[in-house]
DNA sequence: TTTAGTTGACTTGTATGGAAGTAGGCAAGT
DNA sequence: ACTTGCCTACTTCCATACAAGTCAACTAAA
């Protein structure tokens, strides 16, 4: 007999530790819109359902909530945070910043393997254009992250990972929105410039990649207006004294 | 009668919720090698010490945990981390990539309140040069954190927090190895370019500023070999499979 | 009808006991 | 002398019980 729970496809293994699984199960569940934005997180009522006690489900909501994703109000309730439109933004640009610089930092080395490698992953990027958008952003995840690798910054990537569930969360709600083609048209431009060691050039096409989202996060957000916290340019007021 | 508990300094308030205190608490004692590295944290050791249960001890761990500052292994104990030399090297790479993007956007922009805000921090600065070299360290935080809030970054800034204490925990070890009036004079340079709205010029010495630990980190890691975990290029091989 | 006060069923925060696993000491056997 | 197996004292992880705060509905009086 397995030691195995499942609960609308997501599984979870008892012989290892509960509470990163949950972590792992939690977020996934709130990227993909599965869980809705100002939905309720009831410790006991997650504990129940996957046949745990509350102490492991919280211990999930604390890292959720460091990321940002669950707000947790003492006796009150933990709800399932909107997306934070200024969030977003910011994540956008440290990911622009960051990236930027490692591709400039590739082109500007000696990286054969790694060419090989981006390759392979853009060949198999432009099998999945018409299939699942799903299945891409898996794909588009993987490229970012051996770009990453690739420079040496492995660890920086993780810092990275940590800030890009924001953006997930736009591309989640429409798939559709995003036009595909384009992505990997740009994915392989950066490539080029990698390979043909044009550092200015690299990070550019990288910066302008990046941007992308700049353009339909307003479309988004005016199709969904309740799966958003506030607006841009908020920021400044948030903190007042400076 | 005060519900306080005090412990070395660090104080403790029983009215608020007990574990994001404990976080903090742990955290800053790890940065300012008040914890040593491989030190055990003993789950009720530190609950006797703080006067309170076991969990919110553990629920700090986690944090601590995410952040790398501690190792927690399972049924054998939880270990102050050893600072990570390469964690150190991409903490730094991602501030030089970030911040100098932010004084770019702050050269762009036309930011004259924020100027005499920065040029007041600037004489303050000079005020503890011969000071204590813990006193520098918070205007120092505080200067680069009003330049991310002046560009409508605030958010991101909370990101860079997270990995600036791998930095931080270096320069604990030993102040001297800083020279602080260096340091003050690449902060005014980076304020009169964004003043003169040079944008290259005030990328370019955010980034030589940043770079200035990469000076003083193989000295350290000389004098304090036992703090240090590995050696710089030690990332790749952590990844062999890409 | 309106409004103030109270009760009670929720929530999360904390405390504590037990389960599972690890590491080291010690003794018996080879 | 060296290995092997058990046994004890730890550790973290999980489950459960209790405490403290919040909120909504209900009651009762104006």
């Amino acid at each position: 007999m397995l030691d195995l729970v499942d609960v609308e496809g997501w599984v979870l293994d008892h012989r290892k530790a509960v509470s990163p699984q949950l972590r792992a199960i939690l977020r996934s569940r709130i990227i993909r819109n599965d869980l809705r934005p100002m939905s309720r997180l009831s410790e006991p009522e997650l504990a129940k359902e996957y046949g745990v006690s509350r102490q492991p489900v919280r211990e999930a909501f604390i890292t959720l909530m460091n990321e940002g994703l669950v707000e947790v109000r003492p006796q009150r309730g933990t709800y399932v945070c909107k997306i934070d439109y200024d969030a977003v933004l910011n994540a956008r640009f440290v990911r622009e910043a960051v990236e930027s610089d490692i591709v400039a930092k590739l082109a500007s080395e000696d990286s054969g393997d790694l060419i090989k490698e981006l390759r392979a992953q853009l060949s198999m990027q432009k099998k999945v254009v018409k299939g699942s958008p799903e299945k891409f952003m898996e794909l588009d995840e993987r490229f970012h992250m051996t770009l990453a690798i690739g420079a040496g910054l492995a660890k920086s990537w993780r810092f990275l990972e940590g800030i890009k569930s924001q953006m997930d969360r736009v591309r989640f709600i429409t798939f559709e929105e995003f036009h595909i083609s384009k992505l990997i048209g740009q994915h392989e431009q950066i490539v080029d410039f990698i390979e043909q060691k044009t550092v200015s050039g690299a990070e550019d096409a990288m910066r302008a990649h990046l941007r992308e989202i700049l353009n339909s996060l307003p479309r988004v957000r005016a199709l969904y207006p309740d799966h958003f916290e506030n607006s841009p340019g908020e920021s400044r007021e948030e903190n007042p004294k400076l």
